[in-house]
DNA sequence: CCCAACACGTGATAC
DNA sequence: TGTATCACGTGTTGG
């Protein structure tokens, strides 16, 4: 009963997969020869139900082609899922976007800043530490809460929320690092688009001075060095 | 004889287009809440050719909420076909591709015209994603404890514990943001020189295929760019 | 009237 | 064993 449709049962598990990869820029999808409406028999396309068969086939092979050819443009594939690759296909679309705009910022940043570039270079002498060279000012960490307090001894609580964007917790990790604080613990949470971060140190510094520190810390890691 | 299904006949013209186009960036997929396997009679989920059809229900929407979600990141869509989708996303993602690649070009030329800040530059030319080009050694991670289980539904727990060294902070953070996983919430906390991390994420992917990812992913953080 | 696009139930296959 | 994914044929609807 299924003879001429067995071909197709595994279809997707393999006759995709050994399909053109390369030149899938042109053609695509004129090739495809897809199936005559002439049946095998010597009937012709006059079946009523039939006619319905080979266009519901021809469909679907087409879908299925789409399909891989959308698998084919997408790296970091994982499971070969019809579903799956859509998801995957939908991140890195937004993946993309994101980049985009990231990469956009950064182009018009580095436009308007490649005269002040002579300028910068005697500041990133002072960096005891080399900073990333990239010219990238994503997205500047807007603090929203900001606390510096005393507990006791000489243990100081720095509690401090901004906004969580690309690469936030990255610079402000950065940015602490870069005091070289004697951290007793530290705890970062994230949600809601918020970054909290709360770090308990030792030092017996002014609290004011150490305010001030963090915050040109935090500043300078918003900036090109 | 066609009542509960019926809600369903006009499904793709109607119903997905009331959906919420806004607050995809969250949830997203988490709702849905998919049909349960008890069949409306007084029968539970016991029937074994009704549990199929069911299963094939949730899976024919779901790849359908994939196909809608789609077409939400896509601009320019021209028609509603399940394959003019999938073709306007290809040709979507090949012009997102396409001017990645020129604008990358563009900004690696306005680089090399400033010659500049920092003597790294050669480091910074071929990269398809530019990662930092700071050189340093990486004092490699070292994996104390490494967890990732499931939270009911789709909810990832991924818990990962390791010694805390210069950076590791965030060489560990870099390493989660490069796999654009949909965090929920995160959590970091040092003491007693380790380094806590905890990260509610979304998502539906295979524990092992995620463990993976992320250890490759701590492991390429430990490499020169 | 037909054609295109769809949802559905079903049996098969793989893990 | 069961669970998930798939291709298939069928009935239906809108243009």
């Amino acid at each position: 009963m299924e003879n001429m449709d067995d071909d197709y049962t595994k279809y997707w598990e393999t006759n995709m997969f050994l399909q053109s990869e390369e030149l899938d820029s042109y053609f695509d999808e004129a090739l495809s020869v897809y199936y005559d409406s002439s049946s095998p028999d010597g009937m012709q396309s006059s079946s009523p139900a039939s006619k319905n068969i080979v266009s519901e086939r021809n469909r679907r092979k087409k879908l299925n082609e789409r399909l891989y050819a959308l698998r084919a443009v997408v790296p970091n594939i994982t499971k070969m899922d019809k579903a799956s690759i859509i998801r995957d296909a939908i991140e890195y679309i937004k993946s993309l976007q994101d980049e985009e705009r990231r990469i956009q910022a950064e182009i018009s940043n580095l436009e308007s800043n490649t005269e002040f570039c002579e300028m910068d270079q005697e500041t990133t002498t002072f960096s005891s530490k080399p900073k990333r060279s990239r010219m990238e000012k994503p997205s500047p960490i807007e603090v929203v809460e900001f606390r510096v307090s005393n507990m006791g001894e000489n243990v100081v609580v720095v509690s401090l929320a901004c906004s969580k964007r690309r690469d936030t917790m990255i610079r402000l990790c950065e940015a602490f690092e870069s005091l070289n604080l004697k951290i007793i613990t530290c705890s970062i949470n994230v949600f809601a688009g918020r970054l909290f971060k709360t770090v308990f140190l030792e030092g017996d510094e002014e609290n004011d001075v150490l305010r001030v520190k963090i915050e040109a810390a935090i500043a300078a890691s918003s900036t090109i060095f």
